[in-house]
DNA sequence: ATGACGGTAGCATACCGA
């Protein structure tokens, strides 16, 4: 089972970017966040073509989470359950492969930091911190279901001084504050197992890079992007790595793609 | 010295992002 997660910025702006990777890799489960679409401008049609059950959580310019599964999905959560969410963030579903069944998460976790022209607003940093605490508890729940579960997305957390080309810059940054560090380290904690860290304690695993500066010439970029894996997921799991190739493609994304195979 | 990039809404430029 290949399953991936991808921050498409737009998935409008990205249909040939995307599907060129998605035919390529052929994905059992693929995990998309920051579609900026809502239903009625989802590209259904060209996705649905490539043999893929598609559901969303959409929304118009912002925000916006989706999956698509070569297998048929059964919704089971559209926001954060317990958590009201004027934004489309939370995206859970089930599925079966080979009379086995799975739980999966599209997660696009809030930014935090504060808009340019207020930089003393605390209210981002607050809802991300309430948003993450939903997390935790959602994250509990699921384990006690015991069904291999991957929480996959855009966490917008830079979990260890080596997940960013320049700590110091990021210290007080909403991506890297102890307290948002120590928020997404209590969800591993209660079992969810990070996958490429768990594979490669030290190798470099960044999945985002800015636009502008020539940050991706200079691998000035930071993890931001997981794959979160419940204990009897990370059973089943043979690798994981970040492919490079969409961000380094044509009109790219500032993501890119973290992909995993589960036996 | 300043801006630097890109998407969206919607038509000039503000907002958002990490």
């Amino acid at each position: 089972m290949i399953i991936a997660t991808y921050n498409v910025n737009s998935v409008n702006a990205r249909l040939d970017n995307l599907s060129d990777w998605i035919k390529k890799n052929n994905p059992d489960v693929l995990m998309l966040q920051e579609i900026k679409s809502e239903f009625n401008t989802f590209p259904f049609f060209e996705l649905k073509t490539l043999g893929y059950d598609v559901r969303i959580l959409g929304q118009k310019s912002y925000n916006g989470v989706a999956l698509l599964s070569r297998h048929k999905l059964e919704i089971t959560a559209e926001g954060l359950p317990g958590f009201e969410d004027e934004n489309a963030r939370y995206l859970e579903a089930s599925l079966r492969i080979d009379n086995k069944d799975f739980r999966v998460a599209s997660i696009y976790l809030p930014n935090g930091n504060p808009p340019y022209n207020n930089p003393d607003d605390k209210s981002k940093y607050l809802y991300k911190l309430q948003w993450m605490e939903a997390l935790y508890k959602r994250a509990q729940q699921l384990l006690s279901l015991r069904v291999p579960t991957i929480l996959g997305g855009d966490f917008n957390v830079i979990l260890r001084d080596d997940d960013v080309y320049d700590p110091e810059a990021f210290r007080h940054n909403a991506l890297a504050t102890d307290e948002v560090r120590d928020r997404l380290k209590a969800i591993e904690y209660l079992g969810f197992y990070d996958a490429f860290r768990t594979l490669y304690p030290k190798k470099n695993g960044y999945t985002f890079w800015d636009y502008s500066g020539g940050a991706f010439q200079n691998d000035n970029g930071m993890r931001i992007d997981y794959l979160f894996l419940s204990p009897d997921a990370v059973d089943l799991l043979q690798s994981c790595e970040v492919d490079k190739t969409p961000r380094a493609g044509i009109k790219p994304s500032d993501h890119t793609v973290l992909k995993a195979v589960l036996k």
